[in-house]
DNA sequence: CTGTTAGCGCATTCAA
DNA sequence: TTGAATGCGCTAACAG
């Protein structure tokens, strides 16, 4: 590869300093016309582009933003995901993405990576109750929010739904539906979000006076794979639910794979209610009954605010906490439960 | 925000120069046990972590590779985005993610910002037929590499499927089942994937005997939504196809979505097939006959051909240009036609 | 084995 | 309106 083109050369073809060049870059405005046209002439001539990372180590930014996410294969963070890239775009930054996997050794590991690359920004999309690190950021005042996730501390900022709510309003449906025996898909509690569905469950429950039966409960990591053995287990019981409530879209599709698996068909011998509204859920060959979350609106958002921190950190004003309200559309996997 | 703590720092704390602060941060062998002590605790009481941009300026590597997709919500894209950056994080690197929505526009603009950034190479899984840009990348020997895509040139490196065969493959599966009548979602033939699945689906036909109804034909942009209208148009007409070949997945399922909203039976009254094997094409739930990828493994090898090329350019070898071989597997979307 | 020195390619004062 | 000089925080010779 030859050697880069660098202003010395723009400034040297058009006769100019160095200086004259970063300031056209810039779009410094006091300056004669005709320079201007030298200069970009002769950064046409040359084909120079800057080099961002010379840029950024002058000016101490990046215009780089990270995305913390828990599973990119799981639709409610891809298309996420897709939405704060364009938006990103558009406000011309760029982003790094992180797959967690879950994992918040993982988790840390990516925030340090991308605290070392400068970014300007960082948005959680997957974060563990309490992490540390990220208590620490927000201490320091670095540009962080958490998305669909909320942290007890001043000065957090994140932008989610009701999750709480959002666990009610499943069982309520279901109840309605004469459903007395649920199965829960509730993945592990150290989450924030996951933490506050299953409060909502278990208060929703409650409210109806029914027991919680603890074998109808999966606590455990979030992986379509377990899930799938799991319900296909508790399918095959005796006293098998008549019904499950499935903490993410993506885990009420392994239920129902499941439930296929095992001939049961749906919703006529089980409902399934998920969480997200991810875009398959509206596709009418599987019409998943769901819990929305106005996605798109909460992605935009959060960049908004993200890059208004980064930019206007003067005025900080009060942490962003904003929580949005969560509803419940039925569509085809669930029934009338008729015993 | 506090000033960083930089390498003099922990040098003046340590008691030497900030030279040998450098020399542990990248684990130089040949020094004094007792001084790389020192170093190593006054970096932990203060916490520092090094500047990987002034790092990157001055090495002229980022440790950052491009990946550009066509669209991140398609489970073919993000799966293979959850592999490689699994895999680049596995060998140190991190991953700029781009979307180009399909927009060689987008794609021209990404390339742009990442070689701007300084990115040690890209992989770019959505590429139009001869896009320039590439090709210069080619020409000055920059490492980038084709997912999922092929280019004729002679110094290109890919790692595709084979994509002719592939929808041969389809076709050859629907005659089988009877099918005469098959509609094709075939996509924008301007990208090189496309294009070879059109013409091996034309080229099946031919093989069968098979004469090609234009109106079955869908050759605009991706997009869900136009899809579905499109199935939707022509699963109401009086001669109407008994059978859909999709070019990927994700717009196999909104033929399947069409399907259902017009209360078609999948696979009684009409048949689909779709072509990526994503994950959700296994779920019994739904049971997509497709043509299988062999995703992981080309996420994999994509990614370690790419190190392979930033790390020891010296021996360039011959370009890479792997192509592996397609499946089908037939599952629940397809069944025998009876007339 | 360690310190000194000179860049990397820009942005950004300060003068002129 | 422009140029010269300095530095961002590190790597990488080169000495010693």
């Amino acid at each position: 590869m030859k050697d880069r083109i660098s202003a010395y050369d723009v400034a040297e073809k058009a006769g100019v300093s160095q200086s004259t060049v970063s300031r056209v870059l810039n779009n410094y405005p006091f300056m004669k016309e005709t320079t201007r046209q030298k200069v970009l002439n002769a950064i046409e001539e040359l084909g120079f582009t800057r080099d961002e990372i010379a840029r950024s180590l002058a000016s101490k930014k990046t215009r780089t933003i990270g995305l913390i996410l828990g599973d990119i294969t799981n639709p409610f963070f891809s298309e996420s995901a897709k939405v704060i890239t364009r938006k990103a775009q558009e406000m011309d930054y760029n982003v790094i993405l992180c797959n967690t996997n879950h994992s918040e050794e993982n988790l840390n590991k990516y925030i340090q990576t991308l605290m070392g690359k400068r970014v300007d920004g960082i948005i959680v999309a997957s974060a563990d109750k309490d992490n540390q690190k990220i208590k620490e950021l927000y201490d320091q005042g670095f540009p962080i929010i958490l998305y669909n996730s909320i942290m007890e501390h001043d000065q957090a900022n994140y932008i989610a739904v009701n999750n709480y709510k959002g666990a009610q309003l499943a069982v309520e449906h279901l109840y309605h539906f004469n459903h007395r025996e649920i199965s829960y898909i509730a993945g592990p509690s150290k989450y924030v979000t996951t933490h506050l569905r299953n409060l909502g469950f278990k208060d929703a429950l409650d409210k109806y006076g029914l027991k919680m039966n603890e074998k109808f409960i999966y606590d455990r990591e979030f992986s379509y794979d377990e899930v799938y053995l799991f319900a296909r287990n508790l399918l095959n019981q005796q006293s098998r639910p008549t019904s499950f409530f499935a903490s993410s879209d993506q885990m009420a599709l392994a239920v129902l794979d499941a439930a296929a698996s095992e001939g049961i068909s749906v919703p006529d011998q089980l409902s399934v209610v998920g969480f997200d509204d991810i875009d398959l859920a509206k596709n009418q060959f599987i019409g998943l009954t769901t819990i929305t979350q106005p996605k798109e609106k909460m992605a935009m958002l959060t960049l908004e605010k993200l890059v208004a921190l980064i930019e206007e950190k003067e005025h900080v004003d009060a942490p962003i906490q904003i929580v949005l309200e969560p509803e419940l559309i039925s569509r085809k996997t669930t029934g009338i439960y008729k015993s």
